[in-house]
DNA sequence: TTAATAAATAAGCATATACTTATATACTAA
DNA sequence: TTAGTATATAAGTATATGCTTATTTATTAA
């Protein structure tokens, strides 16, 4: 497979986003798979708007993609974007964030993304 | 060899400066060597203080290194940090910036090293 | 010493960013 | 319909950022 170069540009405005420490662990947190809005508000402890408006600036970058299921938008990260090969790249340099998750679950506050 | 993971924290520093185009840029010119202000000076087409201020956040952060010969400061990569793997990942996806020396070179600015 | 050049720093300012609180929207279930 | 929950959006605000112009520092060379 070719090698993609992103532009400059373009690159820029992405590593803009990940440079962020809570844009940063959500990407992380949705590395292996969706996470509804509520979890990244518990995960992270921060507001719900303040998540919120995270998610919009990844989302309109295209680093994410949203799907509905009933009242919860469920988060994931968009493997077609042109920067994807950065992002996949710098999450594999950080520390795992699934951990975060699993004591979510322990706490019995996973949303079970098939409900 | 084994995989470094680096800090979140750390990781969402270095990103934030890579998250601009002028640093891109100028860490893009370093990639292969060494460069002195002035030349970023001509080829970005910024004001000095500008590239200096930019020049001086990089050095903070660890990431270039400066060295002075005469009059001259000279910037390259500082190989040595902790994220420089995430700089290099970076920097093997964005076009190569090595085309924008050679054009000052051609125009007679390029600054040799070993003057 | 003096003038010239390279680079750094300081101060000021307009804009961007990341929160906050309040409110609106969308969906679910009674 | 109504109440409850999940999420988005709006508006306000403090701080951060990236430039500008002016000045300072360091080095070279006359």
């Amino acid at each position: 497979m070719e090698k993609t170069i992103i532009e400059l540009e373009q690159a820029a405005h992405t590593l803009k986003l990940l440079g962020d420490k809570t844009r940063l662990t959500i990407l992380g947190l949705v590395k292996d798979g969706e996470c509804c809005v509520c979890e990244f508000v518990e995960v992270l402890q921060m507001s719900q708007p303040s998540i919120s408006q995270h998610l919009r600036k990844l989302r309109d970058a295209g680093l994410v993609k949203e799907r509905r299921n009933g009242q919860w938008i469920f988060y994931s990260l968009n493997k077609e974007h042109d920067t994807y090969p950065i992002v996949q790249q710098v999450l594999e340099q950080i520390p795992d964030q699934k951990e975060k998750l699993t004591a979510l679950e322990k706490a019995g506050l996973r949303i079970q993304c098939d409900s």
